[in-house]
RNA sequence: GGCUCCGUCGCCAAGUGGUAAGGCAGAGGUCUGCAAAACCUCCAUCAUCAGUUCGAAUCUGAUCGGAGCCUCCA
């Protein structure tokens, strides 16, 4: 079974064969650096990091290119607002996206190309459309020609008739027809400007992204992805300067990730209703976020809420409970019997050995992560099985398969970017997290469970179950085993 | 208004023609001094209606409900 995805411009999954075996060129829109990015950001680049990710493990060579637009109206008018340099201000902000998407846990694209270092081959584009009337200069401006492009609005699959209600020509705007749009904008006053065959000027938005995938990825590349929202009118215009130029085909599969609603609304900045990753990331750890994430297809909303992110750090909890469990679970002396094979051992042996081809199979599926975590729910259970009977605890069978058990969820989970702590770590992260709340210090705990440990070695259950209660009250929950007893945060 | 998409157990969420994964919550049980954790068992016929088919959550049509795009947006 070889990957299949799901082609926005098909509108259906296809196989994946890429322009050149074993090669993959993928270009994803980054952001405008205007302002902090928010959970929708970190959506769209968790998605495409994972795309990257699995693209990687099944053996491919992908130069992932995702660009920073750092000149653009929004840019210039924060700064403006702000009384600083244009320029300035991207530079605030690309450090700003930079430290968050670390902070995600994001691997490095290949290249992160920013818009004011192409302004050459910007114009060059530009010039190739003019030439090839596809485009005109008017004013200092220069517009697309969207009447020459028949295959305009291809990819979101609109006609002009039904754009025309919509579209208006903006005063001042110098257009021959309404849907045209900026290629090349001339600088007023105080504005950001570059030397141009039509006068000082900057470019429009959508071209950089032509100029700087063709750049790095050549006329035509394998995958372009981004926010569903991108569709029209960015990847649309995309489409129409990188074709309207080249006369080939731009891009094989266009992948768009859906959005992060609040309430069953997208979250977006004029609705006001959306969190910045660094905000989430003060309460929710980048791991649970990204469980959360990959808990639902890509192309799925998803749905933010406290709750959900709640729920997402306990299933991750069971995951991270099972794999200290396991690495316990290995003797640490020689294993001392050789069970006649039990079900529980074999049924582990089963789902971790063919762990890897269930996650293949999702993964091929068009990226399916919901299907994979309940894969590893699946394994987890199996796991739990054997590690929970102690008769087992020097068998080696039983080692040998919590073995392979742990480091295949293990291997694979970070496919995904999951299990990437060591467990205990985790678990412990996870225990002073909530520490702070209950208003005790671990001291204080493990103090009252050396006083509760001592009742119970004097069969005093009234003290010891007062211990643990008045633990509970404030939101402490002992756990009990034959090693001793640890603790939790409820 | 036009164009897309979605509606699966209390909640989250896979499944897109062969008879409903998984997680959370809930019920019962094992373990435990009692608990907790873990494990075991139980827990849905897929918005509604009408069709196509040997067979549909999956295809078609209608209805109801929700969202997105059409202006900047991941």
């Amino acid at each position: 079974m070889s990957l299949r995805l799901y082609n926005t411009l098909s509108g259906g999954k296809e196989e994946f064969v890429p322009l050149r075996p074993g090669h993959v060129g993928m270009y994803v829109c980054g952001v405008t650096v205007y302002d902090y990015c928010h959970v929708g950001h970190a959506r769209a680049n968790i998605v495409f990091d994972i795309i990257y990710r699995y693209l990687q493990f099944s053996g491919y060579d992908v130069t992932y290119v995702r660009n920073y637009t750092d000149v653009d109206d929004k840019i210039i008018n924060r700064a403006n607002e702000r009384g600083i340099d244009s320029t300035l201000l991207a530079e605030e902000f690309i450090s700003a996206f930079d430290e968050d998407m670390a902070a995600l846990g994001l691997l490095k694209p290949t290249i992160e190309p920013k818009a004011t270092q192409h302004i050459s081959q910007i114009i060059t584009l530009v010039e190739r459309l003019i030439a090839g009337g596809r485009a005109y200069a008017s004013g200092g401006d220069v517009y697309y020609a969207v009447e020459s492009f028949p295959d305009y609005l291809k990819l979101s699959k609109r006609n002009m008739d039904e754009m025309r209600a919509g579209a208006r020509i903006a005063p001042g705007e110098l257009k021959r027809h309404p849907m045209d749009f900026a290629l090349w904008k001339s600088a007023k006053a105080g504005e950001p400007a570059w030397e141009s065959p039509w006068g000082p000027g900057r470019p429009g938005w959508h071209i950089e992204c032509s100029a700087m995938s063709i750049q790095y990825l050549g006329e035509t590349f394998d995958i372009h992805g981004g926010g569903k929202d991108l569709v029209f009118p960015h990847h649309e215009n995309e489409i129409a300067q990188s074709e309207g130029a080249t006369g080939k085909p731009f891009v094989k599969y266009w992948l768009h990730n859906g959005f992060v609603n609040v309430n069953h609304e997208k979250m977006s900045k004029s609705l006001g209703n959306f969190f910045t990753i660094r905000d989430i990331l003060k309460t929710y750890d980048a791991e649970v976020l990204r469980f959360f994430i990959l808990t639902a297809h890509y192309r799925s909303p998803i749905d933010f809420s406290d709750q959900n992110l709640d729920e997402a750090r306990l299933g991750l909890t069971r995951f991270y409970q099972a794999l200290a469990n396991a690495s316990n679970f290995v003797p640490q002396t020689q294993p001392r019997s050789n069970q006649p094979e039990r079900e529980e051992i074999a049924e582990l042996s089963d789902r971790a050995s063919s762990l890897e081809s269930r996650f293949k199979e999702a993964m091929d599926d068009d990226f399916n992560t919901a299907l994979v975590i309940g894969h590893f729910f699946d394994l987890t259970r199996a796991l739990n099985r054997v590690t929970a009977i102690p008769e087992l605890a020097f068998d080696s069978a039983a080692a040998t398969a919590v073995n392979s058990a742990s480091n295949s969820m293990i291997k694979l989970g970070n496919v995904l970017g999951l299990f990437i702590s060591a467990p205990s770590v985790w678990l412990e992260k996870q225990k002073h997290a909530d520490l702070d709340e209950t208003g005790l210090s671990s001291a204080a705990i493990e103090g009252l469970i050396s006083e509760r440990q001592a009742a119970r070695a004097n069969r005093d259950f009234a003290r010891s179950d007062q211990i643990r209660d008045e633990l509970a009250a404030k939101g402490i929950l002992l756990l009990d085993s034959p090693q001793g007893t640890t603790w939790k945060c409820k």
